[in-house]
DNA sequence: GCGACAG
DNA sequence: ATCTTGTCGC
C-alpha cells in the first residue's frame, strides 16, 4: 500500500479527539462507591491472540466472570479478520471492532450476562493523546472500562528511568502503587504491584465511567496473579482456541 | 548510532 | 502479538 498510513493516522487522531468529548472519567455506578464493591456481580475481559506468521487472522475472546468469586460464567472465541495495522498509539482501531462485535452478540443473545465493567489489555487515559484502547472501547460500548497494560508506555515525560525503577523497588507488597505523573503534573495512571509474587507492576488507567482510585482498587481485587483474572482468562482461552484449531501455530 | 515501539 | 523448555527457587 502506498500512501495511507500517514493519512490514516491523521484521521485516527481526529477521531480520537472527537470521541474524547464523550469520555466520563468518574464513577457512575453505585457499586463503585461501595468499600467491597457490593452490587458488582459480573466483570468482563477481552483479548486477541494471533497465529505466528499472520497479522490479519486472530482469535477474539470475551469472557465474563462472576464477582467476587472470579469464576468464568461465559466465554466466546471467534476467529476474526483484522484490516487495520498495529500502530503504537492507535491500537484501538485494530482491536476494538471485533471486540464490540462480541459485546453486541452478547447483548442480543444473553443480555442478562452483560458485564458491569470491562478489563482491557492496554492503556486508557495513560496514552499519548489520553485516549487509549480502554477509553475507545468504553466510549463505543458505553460500559465502564479499566485499562491494564503489562508494559510501560513512555508518554508525556513518564519514562522507565532511575526514578521509575526506584519506585518499583519500593513497592513491597500486593496493592502498593505509585502515580504516573506527566511532565505537566497530571496523574494519568497508577503503577500497581498486583500480586505478592510479581515484582513487575501493571499499569492501570481509567478507560470510561470509573475513577482512577476505583479502577486501581478494583484491579487489585481482581488479581489472583499478575494480570487481572478477566484479562488472564481471555488470554488463556483465546490461545487455547488457536492451539486446538490451528495446531500449525504451536 | 541508540532507544522506544500498549497489543 | 509471536518466536519458546526446561529450570531454578520456594
Amino acid at each position: 500500500m502506498w500512501a495511507p498510513e500517514e493519512e490514516m493516522v491523521k484521521e485516527w487522531e481526529s477521531e480520537q479527539e472527537c470521541m474524547k468529548q464523550r469520555l466520563v472519567l468518574q464513577d457512575t455506578e453505585a457499586w463503585q462507591k461501595e468499600p467491597d464493591f457490593r452490587g458488582l456481580e459480573r466483570v468482563g475481559g477481552v483479548d486477541l491472540s494471533f497465529i505466528k506468521g499472520d497479522d490479519h487472522n486472530a482469535c477474539a475472546q470475551l469472557v465474563i466472570l462472576n464477582y467476587p468469586e472470579l469464576q468464568v460464567v461465559y466465554d466466546v472465541s471467534e476467529m476474526v479478520f483484522l484490516t487495520s495495522p498495529y500502530v503504537s498509539g492507535f491500537l484501538a482501531f485494530r482491536e476494538v471492532p471485533p471486540l464490540l462485535q462480541l459485546l453486541h452478540t452478547l447483548q442480543r443473545e444473553q443480555p442478562e450476562l452483560m458485564p458491569q465493567v470491562m478489563f482491557v489489555d492496554g492503556n486508557g487515559l495513560f496514552h499519548y493523546r489520553e485516549f487509549g484502547l480502554a477509553c475507545h472501547l468504553g466510549v463505543l460500548s458505553d460500559l465502564p472500562c479499566v485499562g491494564v497494560a503489562k508494559n510501560l508506555l513512555q508518554v508525556q515525560g513518564v519514562a522507565k528511568n532511575d526514578e521509575h525503577m526506584s519506585q518499583i523497588s519500593a513497592m513491597s507488597k500486593a496493592g502498593d502503587t505509585f502515580p504516573l505523573v506527566t511532565d505537566s503534573g497530571k496523574i494519568l495512571g497508577q503503577a500497581l504491584r498486583s500480586s505478592d509474587r510479581s515484582t513487575k507492576p501493571v499499569y492501570v488507567s481509567v478507560g470510561h465511567r470509573i475513577s482512577l482510585d476505583t479502577a486501581v482498587r478494583l484491579t487489585h481485587s481482581c488479581c489472583r496473579y499478575r494480570v487481572p483474572e478477566p484479562t488472564r482468562q481471555a488470554d488463556l482461552r483465546s490461545r487455547e482456541y488457536l492451539r486446538r484449531y490451528f495446531p500449525s501455530s504451536s
